[in-house]
DNA sequence: GCAATCCGGACCGGAAAGGTCCGGATTAGC
DNA sequence: GCTAATCCGGACCTTTCCGGTCCGGATTGC
């Protein structure tokens, strides 16, 4: 399917929210006015803070604040920071030596350049686009609701 | 992760040896072949046969065998046929009803642009674009072993 | 009629993700 | 100086999904 984790939806619903609230946030806010169990934004405030996409801010009136603007942040930034490098499958990285039929395989190492259209295809996209109520403009505009995924 | 199954790469592993051989080719010689274990690879080919992308032939002296060149067989076919529709959240896909907090989630849909970019740069790969030691004149030449996938 | 092969499904185990909670450190206000 | 609010870092548990296996039935060639 493709999938991309949960906690990389709730990022974004987060980010988002971070940009239209004004100044710092407390995580207990942010979940009120996003509707995500607490817990769990706290959690994803954390993985953002420690991939420096907010800032936390410690202590009584102490919250969350961007590090800059969503439009300037990148959507394979938020991915790569809760899902980890983007790579398809387990015999694309690094390793080169445990595949058992590793002779046989003759796809070793041939999906980069499909990680690398990912990438291409993902690097120009940024959290404002995918914040539709407010200003988004930018390269793929219009369609704002199409039919959806189909055969792909 | 962005990880897609460990089914579609046996898959493309398949192929390719599909079209590397001759005739129609039994589960167990494909097996084999590949290295990898025998029933995964009947459920392997099941799929694809479901999907249209091999052809099945029944009874004595039966086997699987390729409906077409693996050059015209674009990945985004085997991917869609074995994990489904390439839609990145839960939230895409057609439901528009049980997100609990659908009033207050600003990405309502907006990932769609994304998975857009995801299907167009996919779609211009096939799967003999990942049969390395074979001829594989395409697109995205050169390069054929890069460093691999870092930041993203 | 027999053997080989695909077909369709059910089944089970393990791993990863999703989500929750707790103790500690830090800071603002009184 | 003390208290309260808040982030920080981690461990933990539960659930879901994926990978893999197996079995009975249908079909075809010899």
């Amino acid at each position: 399917m493709l999938r991309l984790s949960k906690l990389t939806d709730y990022a974004v619903v987060v980010l988002t929210r971070l940009e239209e609230g004004e100044g710092v946030q407390a995580a207990p806010d942010l979940a009120a006015a996003t509707g995500i169990a607490e817990p769990t934004v706290a959690k994803v405030l954390k993985i953002l803070a420690h991939a420096g996409l907010v800032e936390g801010l410690r202590g009584a009136r102490g919250g969350y604040r961007l590090t800059r603007p969503i439009a300037e942040m990148p959507l394979t930034e938020v991915i790569t920071a809760i899902d980890g490098p983007i790579a398809l499958t387990a015999c694309v990285d690094s390793a080169v030596g445990h595949c058992e039929a590793e002779d046989l395989c003759p796809v070793r190492g041939r999906w980069d350049p499909v990680n690398r259209a990912i990438r291409d295809a993902l690097s120009g996209i940024t959290i404002a686009d995918l914040a539709p109520p407010r200003a988004a403009p930018v390269a793929p505009p219009a369609r704002p609701a199409a039919p959806l995924a189909a055969t792909a």
